[in-house]
RNA sequence: CGGAGCGUAGCGCAGCCUGGUAGCGCACCUGCUUCGGGAGCAGGGGGUCGGAGGUUCGAAUCCUCUCGCUCCGACCA
């Protein structure tokens, strides 16, 4: 993209509702708009950040062998009033009348929907597991948004459900969401903590809460200094494995990690003194087993094999994809604006000319980008006939990893800079030679796609 | 929902107490100079002060109501 032609609205000041980092470096970098009070527009920018983590979900999920689908962000109260959660559910729930007076919902999550599709079309055990996930809006109307898109009332949501016959088998989905959560995070550059947590409104015994740490997050988290060296690294993990699954929980979930929320001293204390933290985390996802509550209460079974019809065993599952962006931009920053993870980058790239018109700078830009272009990079270049400072400035408040920067001096000895943004590190080299490199870099990010199964 | 506060140009703010019909910085437009870390000079355009009502000869300024937003708290992906 050509920053001249691009729709990038960056704004010099502080804006003066943003009180944390993200938010205030989302609103300066041209990525979100408010529209009303956790409601936000997703300018270019932005959305193009979204749509990264989305897409990094979505291939996570069906590396996991979980299967896509789209369910709608409006909901007919009739499905909530057979589960029960129409009351229960309070305020929270945006409810809303069509013209015919019925009354519909604005989903808040998608427990009963999904039950309501599988007890439509699933009978036989034979179709068992079966694990269906989306990607889509909800609407919480939280008493008092905040935080940017940390705490929106209109959020974007990765939930997915399992069906399985057996506790057992739930428990086996219950362990591979958690494997493919931790892959899903690393990629993004986070280190999100599985802390064990409390059920909340969706319910459930068996529940983990994933915790990214930051000093802007909500909730104060304690735990295991160990638990902090963990990595999952590129291992290859057979998800349908039950014994490899159940490593991995055991190995991630075994020291002491919780939010206040179950946080219990007695047991903290016995974490050697040294290795004793408290911290801060921002939520990221949640995971939840909760066996038969929606699948009694709507009818949701399948035929045994013995013949027997029995209620099918569920979890749920959530991503919060638009609190990621705030999450990561916590973790990732400096006084200079964001550092994004080469992971979720809006441009893998940005090229800074600093004599536009220049006829050598100009052509050696516009080869670069081509080049760029042509190994299936992404670039910005910043093409605007303005001064060096204000294009450095813009580059580094939007964060993107590497900068090559293209003057009239180094190029005489066919030379570019390459800038990484989080170290600052420069280094001189060929045209070619930074092409080269930052294929090498992004080389891994970009092979990490995978098809569906 | 309890408490606090704010709505004046695209953004950040001053003016309000002590009413006299709007100002500063950034951004934007034009010109000249400048050109490796958000340039300088000169010129220019843009707001009727969240909305409604009231007091007054006169309201951004005072009063009433109302809408929106922010912060602290209880609650939450």
């Amino acid at each position: 993209m050509r920053l001249s032609r691009y729709f990038l609205p960056v704004l010099k000041e502080d804006p003066k509702e943003a009180q944390i980092v993200s938010h205030r470096l989302m609103l300066r970098a041209g990525m979100i708009k408010q529209q009303a009070a956790g409601i936000y527009s997703w300018l270019p920018l932005g959305f193009k950040v979204l749509k990264r983590i989305e897409q990094i979900v979505h291939e996570e999920q069906q590396r996991a062998g979980h299967i896509p689908l789209l369910m709608p962000t409006l909901q007919p109260a009739d499905l909530w009033r057979e589960s029960g959660r129409y009351d229960d559910y309070g305020e929270e729930m945006l409810r809303i009348k069509d013209r015919h007076k019925r009354d519909l919902l604005y989903g808040p999550t998608n427990e009963e929907m999904i039950t309501d599709i599988f007890r439509s079309h699933v009978n036989s055990y034979k179709d068992l597991p079966l694990t269906l996930y989306h990607v889509q809006w909800k609407f919480r109307d939280e008493i008092r948004p905040r935080f940017g898109v940390m705490r929106g009332r209109e959020f974007l949501m990765k939930d997915g459900y399992n069906f399985d016959l057996t506790k057992d088998a739930a428990l086996h989905a219950y362990n591979r969401h958690l494997v493919s959560y931790l892959r899903t995070y690393e990629r993004m550059g986070l280190q999100a903590i599985p802390m064990r947590a409390d059920g909340g409104p969706i319910g459930g015994d068996y529940t983990h809460e994933f915790l990214v740490l930051a000093e802007t997050g909500e909730s104060e988290v304690f735990y295991d200094s160990e638990i902090t060296d963990l990595t999952f690294g590129d291992r290859q993990i057979d998800y349908d494995s039950v014994e490899q699954c159940q490593a991995v929980l055991e190995e991630f979930t075994s020291r002491y990690a919780r939010t206040d929320e179950t946080h219990d001293e007695a047991i903290f204390a016995q974490v050697p003194e040294e290795r004793r933290r408290t911290a801060r985390g921002i939520e990221v996802g949640q995971i939840f087993y909760f066996g038969t509550k929606y699948s009694e209460a709507m009818g949701a079974t399948v035929v045994g094999p013995d013949g027997n019809r029995v209620p099918v065993e569920m979890g749920s599952h959530g991503i919060g994809v638009s609190r990621l962006l705030g999450a990561i931009i916590e973790a990732n920053h400096d006084d200079k604006g964001i550092i994004w993870p080469e992971g979720v980058t809006p441009f893998h790239v940005g090229i800074v000319n600093l004599k536009q018109g220049d006829n050598s700078t100009d052509s050696a830009c516009d080869a670069i980008y081509a080049e760029l272009q042509a190994r299936g990079l992404d670039p910005l270049y910043d093409d605007r006939d303005d001064r060096a400072g204000a294009k450095f400035a813009t580059m580094d408040l939007i964060g993107l990893p590497w900068r090559i920067t293209v003057g009239p001096r180094g190029l005489a000895a066919n030379k570019v800079e390459l800038t990484n943004r989080r170290t600052g590190a420069t280094e001189e080299m060929s045209p070619k030679e930074a092409i080269a490199r930052l294929e090498q870099v992004y080389a891994p990010v970009l092979g990490l796609k995978v098809q569906d199964k």
